[in-house]
DNA sequence: TTGTAGGCGTTATCAG
DNA sequence: CTGATAACGCCTACAA
């Protein structure tokens, strides 16, 4: 190009104001460089580090990086992944809020590149990055057993919308069936709700007068746990001598930040990486894209467990 | 349109699995039903409880909200902007890391309705919805004195990327001169960082042993205060009894969880509530979006003042 | 080196 | 009521 016929089309570009359309480059070309990103709720801990970790590596690709949120409302993922495909998206990456998920399956079927992000769904194997379910809380429930507490029980909320806490409660069952040797595992779940007053309550009352030994419990979740301290607290329950506490812990910030360590007594937990869930899967879904022949991978991260006050009973 | 013939139509939908494109729609059109979200840092509580109070609002309205992650980068920011119009955004919801942005500004006085959320820019009256704050800052201040508290200090990291915290100083100074008679305000005020070891600390151990009377020290957000009740828990010093803590509180999930009053001794706070901040800009931009000539709005929500053990001296 | 024609998948318009 | 055609703005390819 001669540099005169540079300049006059600069010029052009300056007088007219001209501003390339990336809706009309996308027809043209059949390419987006968006990729959707769909959140099972946006509102918590676990998906803002998710998403950090996600943005990250897609900024540094180029890609654009489209968060939807289907606040755990299947109906909507469902609209929002044919929504996002009829808008181009070069790939998805879901942490799904429905286990089962046909919709989901028939467009990686037709090649649509797809990862799944923590959450597994039904009878399909995806790309998926998580973390590892069982080795985690078996040990919580080995170290509550030397630490001499008696059958810890397991509080979870719904378990439809989340294949993770479906998974988590079966964990919990084969553990206390192995390491305490119970016969009815089902007996040590309690199934609660954070948005409706008294029923943690009611059972960890329960609990506390007519356990045989010291009790523990373990939430499903942050969320759970820390709302069982909360009522353990103004039950007036003091942490760990009438009462052991653990559990999972999906909000973690990287170090930034240690809410386990900050509310008294400590609180052991083992620590699932969203971030890295999230910068992992955001990769793993690029090689996916540049070479959509490539085998099925699934990554599982091992989570660390952290022992704090809140379960040792024993010095 | 005869039974006949839309039985035929629908079969050949069926048939040659016809899926409309949204992008084509968009260029013909020019109306893409998409708006561009654009969040400072994602991986905060305070964006988490923004983005879903934003999606809600957009969701039943039948838009798709588009979230950006600028990671505190103006730099991105800029690119962001761009890069959403020219992907037809009918509008943009701009949660600034820039104080100073000509390009938002452009975009906006040609026409392109742009509401902010929470952070005001510089040098221009864009629609925005945000949180009173001065009157929370300077009542923080006069509890603290009516408690017998020698003069707070002001905590806080860099003042550079977000208007608020700006804010906040500007009123802290303001309210620390009027209530305390303090003659050099700029003594008070500690530049921190939470990434960087024993800064905090130091300036702390300053405080805890030259201060006469009771000091107290006032976080400029969430992470600041849990830093400083994180450090000074390192230090062993007593809260409320050796000194105060508050500060503003915009990690609220409504009223799912309150870490405020989880931290022991239960911190004094004013609770900026974000989700409604994402609510009420959403709903702003959609009433821009139909009614383009409308009037600039600006939107103050005022938050109230939690006083908890951490700054009560007097019974 | 520069200019022009065709088509991406819709929708709007107009003729049959 | 139905079927054909042009245009949205860009990109590719080919012709001048």
């Amino acid at each position: 190009m001669s540099a005169e016929t540079r300049k006059r089309l600069h010029d052009i570009i300056k007088m007219t104001n001209y501003k390339p359309s990336d809706v009309a480059r996308s027809l043209k070309s059949q390419r987006s460089r968006l990729i959707g990103v769909i959140i099972s709720d946006i509102s918590t801990p676990f998906s803002s580090a998710l998403i950090s970790g996600i943005s990250s590596v897609f900024d540094s690709a180029g890609y654009v990086p489209l968060f939807v949120n289907c606040n755990n409302n299947a109906q909507k993922e469902r609209a929002f992944i044919r929504d996002l495909v009829s808008r181009g998206v070069e790939g998805l990456l879901v942490n799904t809020c429905s286990y089962e998920n046909p919709d989901l399956i028939e467009m990686e079927c037709k090649g649509l590149p797809v990862v799944l992000c923590d959450r597994p769904v039904k009878d399909y194997n995806f790309n998926i990055v998580t973390s590892e379910v069982v080795h985690p809380i078996s040990s919580l429930i080995s170290h509550l057993k030397s630490q001499g507490f008696s059958v810890p029980y397991f509080f979870t909320q719904q378990l439809s919308s989340s294949s993770v806490r479906m998974l988590r409660h079966d964990a919990f069952i084969d553990s206390i069936e192995k390491i305490y040797d119970v016969a009815d595992p089902i007996e040590y779940i309690r199934n609660t709700r954070i948005d409706k007053q008294g029923i943690t309550k009611k059972y960890l009352n329960e609990i506390l007068t007519q356990t045989q030994g010291t009790p523990a419990v373990l939430g499903s979740n942050t969320m759970t746990t820390i709302h069982l301290i909360n009522e353990l607290s103004q039950i007036g329950a003091k942490i760990p001598y009438d009462i052991g506490v653990c559990g999972p812990d999906d909000w973690s910030w990287g170090q930034q930040l240690d809410w386990a360590g900050l509310i008294l007594p400590g609180i052991t937990t083992y620590v699932i990486e969203s971030d890295e869930i999230g910068r992992q899967s955001a990769k793993l879904l690029l090689d996916i894209i540049r070479n959509p022949q490539s085998e099925k991978t699934a990554v599982y991260l091992k989570p660390e467990i952290i022992i704090r006050s809140s379960t040792l009973l024993k010095g």
